[in-house]
RNA sequence: GCCCCCAUCGUCUAGCGGCCUAGGACGCUGGCCUUUCAAGCCGGUAACACGGGUUCGAAUCCCGUUGGGGGCGCCA
């Protein structure tokens, strides 16, 4: 049998890294067994779901590389696959439940409701509603049938039990006295998520639910619906929660959550995989580092975690960094290309492309997130250099700032070749000459020449500054001391 | 309150009864390298939550306690 999964988000939010996580499990759980992964809208909430949180999600989706081979944008032989172009088949789903008296029209108020939980609560007994103020079946077709106002409960057999065997939790057994009779058809007419989710998956033949254990205990709902649809319910896997560095669970709080959020921060679509990967599973060796192909190769749900994991940004910049080393010199130049150019408010001249081109590998070895790339390149696009004050406290208040950087001047004034390799040999020259050590001699030339003591090696920096640049900025350091 | 789930270094994890005086990675930290900063290399720090069992033997199995998480909606 083809393994089937799907995620259905629902658009009220954005793609957070919990969501991101389940999206990849179910991708790589596809991917591992040759199956096929479908991607659905969950937006049975029209009040919170909006096209833009539904545009966002995707955008995320496909950044990370997750696709899906059936759903929404593509397609499939069971199309349509938002849930708000499906509302019918869910009202006829209901229908049939309480036809087949799985279900029953309920009229009980949200104030009868509450007063009903509240007690059951106050006694120390679950707060689980049994259509207790409901009318039998029969009158509450009729009732419904004059148009009063009600919704559609389903029925759950009581006394009675649910037991499922979970992949990732093993089995886990729910009794109904802790499952009410939950509403599947509002009384707007539209289906709550236990019942569109649950046709849906019968539907498009879903094999696994991988999702988080956040709804771990509706399972009973869904299961007892399936059976009630005349389907055999799919295998489930209940991935645990991500949680902030505090242990409690990620929210906004903890900065950020956002898929997107991330991106913008600098950190690389394949960092953001392999770290989101591990979080909850490992190959079962000592790889930190693993490629896309290795992790569907090697991905499978029962080596996955019950516990839940922290999401630490720490870890994921490191492991960006290893990302962003391991890039192809051209594509992190045309990476960083737009953040330069939106740092400096201007777009770059071929010259100054070329001169991007030439930093760029010096810059990328050095570099854990994109965005901190511009300010590192950020010397050559100004004209005026601007002097990074505590960094001119530090050095060129030394004694030897002065005479390094005037030796310098002439030296490079005079230099018949402008190379790294000329440049290094004239100013180790001066730094013998005035029995400097390279860290003492130099950081002045750097801080002169980039405003910074913290920049790329100086000597390739010079050659990409060019001779004039150079001597200028050289000058106006000395004018300054 | 009731139900469910979980529990190895600060963090992510390896471990599925003896190979564990518990391994790796991040972080932190000492050193080397070094023109700054990184990177790299070498070293250090640090954990089986607790209490009972089971067993010749337990991080691994069972029970309890504690702690953490989730759920209890006409949200998903």
């Amino acid at each position: 049998m083809t393994v089937r999964v799907r995620y259905a988000p629902s658009p009220t939010g954005y793609l957070h890294v919990g969501g991101a996580r389940t999206a990849l499990y179910n991708f790589l759980f596809a991917r591992h067994h040759g199956g096929v992964l479908i991607l659905r809208s969950d937006d049975t909430d029209q009040e919170r779901s909006t096209q833009e949180y539904y545009d966002e999600i995707l955008s995320a989706l496909r950044w990370l590389g997750i696709e899906w081979d059936e759903g929404i944008e593509v397609g499939g032989p069971h199309a349509p696959y938002r849930q708000s172009e499906r509302l019918e088949r869910y009202r006829a789903a209901a229908i049939q439940l309480v036809d087949g008296g799985h279900a029953y029209y309920s009229f009980a108020t949200p104030d009868q409701l509450d007063e009903f939980r509240k007690e059951a609560r106050a006694a120390g007994r679950a707060p689980v509603y049994d259509g207790r103020f409901d009318p039998p079946l029969e009158e509450g077709r009729e009732r419904a049938a004059t148009g009063e106002p009600g919704s559609i409960r389903f029925r759950v057999p009581r006394p009675g039990v649910t037991t499922f065997t979970d992949v990732v939790r093993d089995d886990v057994s729910f009794g109904h006295d802790q499952v009410e009779d939950f509403v599947i058809l509002r009384s707007t007419g539209y289906p709550t998520y236990h019942l569109a989710s649950t046709v849906d998956d019968v539907d498009f033949g879903i094999t696994h639910v991988i999702r988080g254990e956040d709804i771990l205990s509706s399972t009973p709902k869904h299961i007892l619906l399936t059976e009630a649809l005349g389907a055999a319910p799919p295998t489930y896997a209940h991935l645990s929660l991500l949680m902030g560095p505090d242990g409690k669970k990620l929210s906004k709080r903890h900065g950020h959550t956002a898929v997107a959020a991330y991106r913008d921060a600098g950190i690389l679509p394949a960092a953001m995989v392999n770290y989101l990967a591990l979080l909850g599973w490992s190959p079962g060796d000592d790889e930190t580092i693993v490629s896309r192909s290795d992790m569907i190769d090697r991905f499978d749900l029962d080596a996955v975690l019950k516990n839940p994991a922290i999401f630490d940004t720490a870890k994921l910049e490191w492991m960006n960094g290893v990302y962003v080393r391991d890039m192809d010199p051209g594509a992190f130049t045309a990476a960083v290309l737009p953040l330069v150019e939106s740092d400096l408010g201007r777009s770059l001249d071929a010259t100054e492309r070329e001169e991007l081109a030439a930093v760029a590998p010096l810059v990328q070895e050095r570099a854990k997130v994109l965005t901190e790339v511009p300010e590192q390149v950020r010397f050559l696009y100004r004209g005026e250099v601007e002097f990074d004050e505590d960094s001119w406290a530090k050095v060129m208040t030394k004694p030897e700032a002065g005479p390094a950087i005037a030796d310098a001047l002439d030296r490079l004034a005079g230099l018949v070749e402008w190379s790294t390799s000329a440049i290094e040999a004239s100013l180790r020259a001066m730094l013998d000459e005035h029995g400097l050590s390279a860290r003492k001699g130099l950081q002045p030339l750097r801080v002169a020449a980039t405003g910074s003591s913290v920049s790329p090696p100086l000597f390739e920096s010079l050659e990409i500054l060019g001779r004039e640049r150079t001597l200028e900025r050289l000058q106006k350091a000395l004018d300054r001391l």
